[in-house]
DNA sequence: CTTTTTTTACTGTTATAGCGGTAAAATTAA
DNA sequence: TTAATTTTACCGCTATAACAGTAAAAAAAG
């Protein structure tokens, strides 16, 4: 199980707002490559640029564990 | 509201499983100073290097939005 | 259909994350 | 206390993510 997807998740919220890849990538201040790799569920991007992008499509992250819960 | 650091629940969580930042690097495969930069509050790190160590110390991610909910 | 926009894909260059090594603090154990 | 371990910090070197172009393919608009 969960075997998510981050990248359609990010394309569809995208989508949903209105914008463009190079949009989006203006808003969240990184490059329209790194949105073309986050959607393409590229992994080696970085944390920080991951962060960008998901705060400009108000998308929160969560972390959890047996110790958290 | 939400000024959570993950630094310190990724240190808490290592420490709980007994394990050093050496060995907690080797064991999900990155080198020791991104252990470090982790519990720094590094975001900077790549979102794959990150992921690998969440792994190993069992902290599942999670991405909400309204739409999702 | 045709035109426009957007997305995908590739390229060369630049900036820097990641790495292991080393060593000094800081912490923990004996 | 001293000794052993761990963490923090810094250092070059290397690998590659990020970037702005460019252009072709795909999608949307007219």
């Amino acid at each position: 199980m969960n075997d998510f997807e981050l990248g359609p998740m990010v394309k569809d919220h995208r989508k949903k707002a209105g914008l463009t890849q190079l949009e989006l990538a203006n808003l969240a201040g990184v490059g329209k490559t790194t949105v073309f790799d986050i959607e393409k569920n590229k992994e080696t991007v970085r944390w920080n640029n991951l962060l960008a992008v998901l705060r400009v499509l108000n998308i929160k992250v969560e972390f959890k564990s047996p110790l958290t819960k």
